[in-house]
DNA sequence: TCTGGGGTCCTGCTACGA
DNA sequence: TCTGTCGTAGCAGGACCC
């Protein structure tokens, strides 16, 4: 992991250059941050839609709000939100599908600007994304002046508006570009500030004030236990004994939240960070109870993940299938195999393996199937070699052996080979009360 | 209100080999 | 030969982020 305060280890920053810690007061870190971007490019696209509440995303019993506009978000749209609620509450919006790939060929052309101004360029998702303008302020000038730079060519070239935020901390710059957005409100969005700055001095007292969830890593969840604890505020975390948050969240979370609320977060901007895993799942329109559909929707999701690894030149060894029934309850189940795998037959059968330990009977509402353990296609063939065996030959005995150790885990009957199953979708009868059965078996 | 889809990371547990 | 310990890998679940 490269991404926790304190560990920045042997890796891309050290290649970027020399890493400096949030004590160093010449550090300059930019958080770009694009203003409802989905929604603002959906407007750039259809300028009849500028001033108007759009919301981007699901628009079926489904589906949930990926973007919207200031408008919308007036009415209390906000983004996750169901679609259901969200025209509940904003009936007047235009509600709009979405297209990923425009989404994507905008961020490329904003990528196109920030790497103008450093290589060292880490993308979080499509619209944001950090830099470290330290080496480059002797160039284009102090941190700000770089920053308003950016807003500028944003605006130029893409017809987009963005928040910057600067600081000497990826947190901190975040939070300061958060702080720099437009607000909604009914009549039209107010103007934010555009870009932020943070200096070291004024650190605490901009973030202490802060509610607990401004910390990075605190949800819904950890910010509930953190209430039990009488903590309310960025301030109070801070003053915490760091013993007492480890003890109650473990030595990683709790040392972070500290650490973070002291404002010290030495990580470094990293770019170009490999995926770590490839995944593709999906909540179908109505609860799957049928075992040979989910097969072919299992067989499916194989199939979008090996096409997606081939284009990446990745190939990977665990196969994790996930599955998420009608009353939301949620299991993961996964295999690792001796080699990496990428093609949609093979990793097909170790998914449909996988699914087939699933009692669809109560209702399956989402399938996903990921891969991890990712390696380049070059170096998986290379290691397969080295076993001894030629690329052609591995996929099958790999899923045969995935096959046999599901089977020595789970019964004779849990695992079937997807083809066995009948035309007419009979299912394999659960073995058990607790379809996916126990977790540790004896398997050897 | 009732929860998408793409991910990352951490924790706790078990199994296994040295 | 048996037993306990330790490090590591694999697995499952949870929390979080955008």
């Amino acid at each position: 992991m490269s991404d926790g305060p304190g560990q920045d280890g042997p890796g891309e920053g050290h290649r970027a250059g020399v890493v400096r810690g949030a004590g160093d007061p010449e550090r300059s870190i930019l958080h770009v941050d694009m203003d409802a971007f989905f929604a603002s490019v959906e407007v750039l696209d259809h300028p009849e839609l500028a001033g108007r509440p759009v919301i981007v995303g699901g628009s079926g019993a489904r589906g949930v709000v990926a973007s919207c506009t200031y408008e919308a978000r007036a009415f209390g749209v906000r983004s996750a939100m169901p679609s259901v609620r969200a025209r509940q509450l904003c009936p007047q919006a235009v509600f709009v599908d979405g297209t990923f790939a425009r989404y994507a060929e905008v961020s490329a052309q904003l990528a196109e600007i920030l790497f103008d101004v450093t290589p060292l360029v880490e993308p979080i998702g499509l619209d944001e994304a950090f830099l470290d303008v330290t080496g480059a302020r002797r160039l284009l000038g102090s941190a700000p002046e770089i920053a308003h730079a950016v807003r500028r060519r944003v605006a130029d070239e893409l017809g987009l508006d963005c928040s910057v935020g600067v600081a000497r901390s990826k947190f901190v710059a975040k939070l300061a570009s958060k702080a720099a957005k437009p607000r909604a409100r009914r009549g039209g969005p107010a103007p934010g500030a555009g870009v932020v700055v943070i200096a070291p001095d004024d650190e605490l007292s901009f973030l202490h004030p802060m509610p607990v969830e401004a910390l990075w890593g605190v949800g819904p969840a950890t910010a509930q236990r953190l209430r039990a604890l009488g903590l309310e505020t960025v301030g109070d975390v801070a003053a915490l004994p760091e013993e007492v948050l480890v003890r109650r969240l473990g030595s990683v979370h709790g040392r972070q939240l500290v650490e973070l609320a002291r404002a010290h977060d030495v990580r470094p901007v990293v770019p170009g960070r490999a995926a770590k895993s490839v995944g593709h799942e999906e909540t179908f329109r109505y609860d799957v109870v049928d075992r040979a559909e989910l097969h072919r929707h299992a067989a499916r999701l194989a199939d979008a993940v090996a096409m997606h690894l081939r284009e990446a030149h990745l190939a990977g060894r665990t196969v994790s299938v996930k599955v998420r029934y009608g009353d939301f309850t949620t299991v993961t189940r996964s295999h690792t195999l001796a080699v990496a795998l990428d093609d949609p037959d093979g990793l097909g059968a170790v998914a449909a393996a996988l699914v087939e330990v699933a009692d669809p009977r109560d209702g399956v509402r989402l399938l996903g199937v990921s891969v991890s353990g990712l390696q380049p296609t070059a170096v998986a063939v290379q290691l397969t070699l080295d076993l001894g065996r030629t690329p052609e030959a591995v996929g099958r005995p790999e899923v045969d052996s995935a096959v046999d150790a599901i089977r020595a885990r789970f019964g004779r009957q849990a695992v079937g080979r997807a083809s066995a199953v009948g035309a007419d979708g009979v299912a394999v009868p659960a073995q058990r009360q607790n379809p996916w059965g126990p977790r540790h078996e004896p398997t050897r």
